[in-house]
RNA sequence: GGCGCUUUCGUCUAUCGGCUAGGACACAUGCCUCUCACGCAUGGAAGACGGGUUCGAUUCCCGUAGGCGCUACCA
């Protein structure tokens, strides 16, 4: 087969929020997109009208520009293959329902909702396909004239593939290689309703990927068992040779118990689903997401680049340039993949680590600042220096364990470091400390040093922890010397005399 | 129920017939140390089960069991 150009779509409904399910996959499709020197398509599907949800594009859009995944053509982007709403493309839809009618390949069908619930009762496993549908209300059974009929008193109808029972189809699949299914088990899926001259998945999907070039199908397991409906349906188009090469992803399962994840295990475990907060317009509902939750948005592409695919070495940290260099869908995993949020932290961790701490500011100092803090970019950048490497996830997670930076502490016995570290004599010490710098006009680490290595003749000897009491008041914070040189002399000396005072 | 996919430490995974089964997260311990940390070191922890094939199976094949998905005029 000739080499075809690498096209690829991400294709989802504006049904609400993005699930972190659906961002993998997309992050999937853009790596492989990436990597081969192809295109990325970004389609809407919106064919289901009645699940239709204000704002869930725009929402989508946001999302992937804040996790860097850039989109080549599509809703919002442009290019030669739009429209790109399906909802937009429904004459392009009909002409392709009505060549399959008009090649035998497939029927009209009359029998309405609450018709088929009863049919479903009355018979066990009832499915519409080769041996019911001539129980049924459609073009195989009907007149021609009555079906005519029907339809000209304007009667709803949908348009149905006929299959043809007994047949082996065959998908090949990159990930898991030859899916063998007999169309026997297939039924005669709806591709067109009349209702809303509406396409329905199936249809739209086979039609769209075909007229915008799409090479290569990279979704999840979830639409394993319709691969062999949409071959099928690219072979009755005779399409079959420019078929896309169909690639389905594993699944993301729940962090504990059963089943694949979803935004209730978010809400009971305490992590976000959702690349960004979502505001359900419907329910007023509000969903965290892990732009808000305090998540840099390159921890979050590593981390679910990795849940499904590794590269084969023990390298874990992997930028996008790396995931692009190093992907390869035959090495995904065929099995699902428990959703790993604790590890996802971590990831997270390893990203602020790595970041400069000028980057970091903005999101520090508003947490500060919802403390009733306003500092200097450049003296909260310093906090950051000297307190990033403390346990934390988040950047929010820092303020409880540098709050005295900004803060007089409060001096009291009931704090279990100052009453094993101040003991008798731990205020006069303190006292001859604050003469000794009080002397000093220059507060920085090294004049600080300078003079208390005169007064102590070794290190271990100084009375650190005292210091520390005096300066933060518990045991927590960085070194004593930088802590002093940020407060400054005069903050400094204030708090040694507040806490010889107080204790 | 039917159909399909799947099955290595608690979790994510490496292994493409030779294994003392490797790494990471989490957990525990120790070292370092002016506190909390970081860092470093160490430790426990896995091949669902039963048959084959083979000199040799975690690796290949077949069953069984478990897990997951699909089974809509939703995607």
């Amino acid at each position: 087969m000739a080499e075809r150009k690498v096209r690829v779509r991400f294709a989802p409904s504006p049904t609400g929020a993005l699930h972190i399910g659906g961002v993998r996959t997309a992050l999937y499709n853009y790596l492989f997109a990436r990597q081969h020197g192809g295109e990325m398509v970004f389609r809407i599907e919106d064919t289901d009208s009645n699940r239709f949800v204000p704002g869930a594009e725009e929402y989508i859009l946001e999302s992937f520009r804040w996790l860097g995944i850039h989109f080549d053509e599509g809703v919002s982007f442009g290019g030669d293959h739009g429209p790109y709403r399906q909802s937009e493309r429904r004459e392009i839809y009909k002409k392709y329902v009505d060549q399959l009618l008009e090649e035998g390949k497939a029927y009209i069908a009359f029998d309405t909702p609450e018709e088929l619930d009863k049919k479903r009762e009355e018979i066990p496993n009832f499915q519409y396909d080769a041996k019911t549908r001539h129980l049924m209300r459609n073009s195989l059974t009907l007149p021609k004239e009555e079906v005519q009929a029907l339809i000209d008193g304007g009667t709803q109808y949908v348009v149905r593939f006929l299959i043809e029972p007994g047949q082996d189809v065959h998908v090949d699949d990159i990930i898991r290689g030859d899916v063998k299914i007999n169309s026997s088990i297939l039924d005669d899926k709806v591709l067109y309703k009349s209702a809303d001259c509406l396409p329905t998945y199936h249809l739209a999907n086979i039609v769209d990927d075909h007229l915008m070039e799409i090479s290569h199908v990279i979704r999840g397991e979830e639409w394993l068992p319709s691969a062999p409906l949409h071959v099928l349906l690219y072979r009755a188009f005779g399409w079959e040779d420019t078929m896309p090469r169909f690639a389905h992803l594993p699944l993301l399962l729940k962090p504990d118990g059963k089943g694949k994840l979803s935004k209730r295990d978010g809400d009971r475990l305490g992590f976000p689903v959702f690349p960004l907060e979502w505001h359900d317009p419907k329910t007023g509902d509000v969903s965290s997401g892990y732009r808000e939750s305090g998540y840099l948005p390159e921890a979050v592409i590593n981390f679910l680049a990795l849940l499904g695919w590794n590269p084969g070495t023990d390298q874990e940290i992997l930028s996008m340039d790396d995931l692009i260099a190093q992907f390869d869908l035959t090495k995904c995993s065929k099995s699902g993949a428990r959703f790993d949020y604790v590890k996802g932290q971590w990831f997270n961790r390893e990203y602020i680590l790595a970041t400069d701490n000028e980057k970091l500011v903005p999101e520090f100092a508003k947490i500060l600042s919802e403390n009733g803090i306003n500092e200097t970019p450049e003296r909260l950048a310093a906090v950051i220096g000297m307190m990033k490497m403390k346990k934390i996830n988040f950047i929010h997670e820092l303020w409880p364990l540098c709050d005295f930076f900004f803060i007089r502490p409060e001096y009291s016995m009931d704090d279990k470091f100052t009453r094993k570290n101040w003991k008798e004599g731990a205020a006069a010490e303190m006292q001859e400390l604050v003469a000794l710098l009080e002397g000093l006009d220059d507060f920085s680490v090294e004049s600080q040093k300078a003079v208390v290595d005169v007064w102590t003749e070794t290190g271990d000897k100084r009375p650190w922890n005292p210091w520390r009491v005096c300066l933060v008041g518990t045991g927590k914070g960085p070194d004593m010397y930088e802590l002093a040189a940020f407060l400054g002399k005069e903050e400094t000396l204030a708090r040694m005399r507040a806490a010889i005072e107080k204790l």
